[in-house]
DNA sequence: CATGAAATTCGTCAAAG
DNA sequence: CTTTGACGAATTTCATG
């Protein structure tokens, strides 16, 4: 459970300038991060540190292509429960982000509790994961699945003020 | 823009080995990854790049707390679009996919059209993002907004037969 | 294709301003 | 907090099996 800062933790411009970096480029190198940013190595890897230190970076994530793995369908599985005790959704959000398949789960706050981002390898796949890992649930009382035709990745946020 | 494998890549037993440990650490060194999988450092960069070459493996990403940047209020914006043209469409999304704040931006098929996962600041910012930013466009005839509460990342896909 | 060794590059640490 | 410089570690290249 990663704690959260209060308030957004002061970022000066060398912070901002690493997040901008890598998040356009993850795989830089310290070295050609601190190049860009005009400072030392050192202390390019310091502060990099210091950021996953104050949980402003989580981590990092692995791009895979789930077409060429064999699982070219993608979809979006609206799941709405019936009972919304606090355990329920519990025990339902960590099996559902514990099944293969899930690339995401989203909870969110409607008339669907949670929106879970799969790759199957088709159709009957598919219909197959609902039944055997969605509604198995008993909590679970109604889904509706939606095909995703794309996701594309957007800029996300950058720290405010810098260019 | 990647060319997606017609078929599955045939991937073999070192080739799963490589995407499940990348996948459950994606900042395995190269010579750990190499160990663990029981095969010489070179030949395990080999393999890594080869895997990049083929677009198995898309890239990196960083991952960073959202809230720690000042921009506490995830949300995801359903839109719904009035004309389907495909000029009108693309357009959009390229819009859409390039505007600050939104993480991912999901094309689906059903009664929305987009899905945008973004961050914002607070409720305000998030209003004005929709005005300013999505129902600004002429195409966009509707949209509902949804909090959410948490996003949780899952396995995902492996390739298929190994442990 | 896979390997090990050489050559290059990179990351880390201590000392100091 | 930042930098320099040196050390140790990792990545890449390449010749060989």
């Amino acid at each position: 459970m990663a704690k959260t800062q209060p308030p957004a933790a002061a970022l000066d411009t060398v912070d901002r300038g690493i997040l901008r970096e890598l998040g356009d480029n993850p795989e830089l190198t310290n070295k050609a991060l601190a190049t860009r940013l005009g400072i030392a190595e050192s202390t390019c890897a310091y502060r990099v540190r210091a950021l996953r230190d104050n949980g402003v970076i989580t981590g990092r994530r692995l791009d895979v292509d789930t077409r060429a793995l064999g699982y070219p369908l993608q979809a979006v599985i609206k799941v709405r429960l019936g009972s919304h005790s606090q355990e329920h959704v519990e025990k339902l959000y960590d099996d559902l982000v514990r099944t293969p398949g899930v690339i995401q789960a989203f909870h969110v706050a409607g008339a669907d509790d949670f929106h879970l981002y799969v790759a199957v390898e088709d159709a009957e796949a598919l219909r197959d994961f609902v039944l055997q890992h969605v509604t198995v649930h008993r909590v679970v009382r109604q889904t509706e699945t939606l095909l995703v035709f794309e996701l594309r990745e957007g800029p996300g946020v950058l720290p405010r003020d810098t260019a």
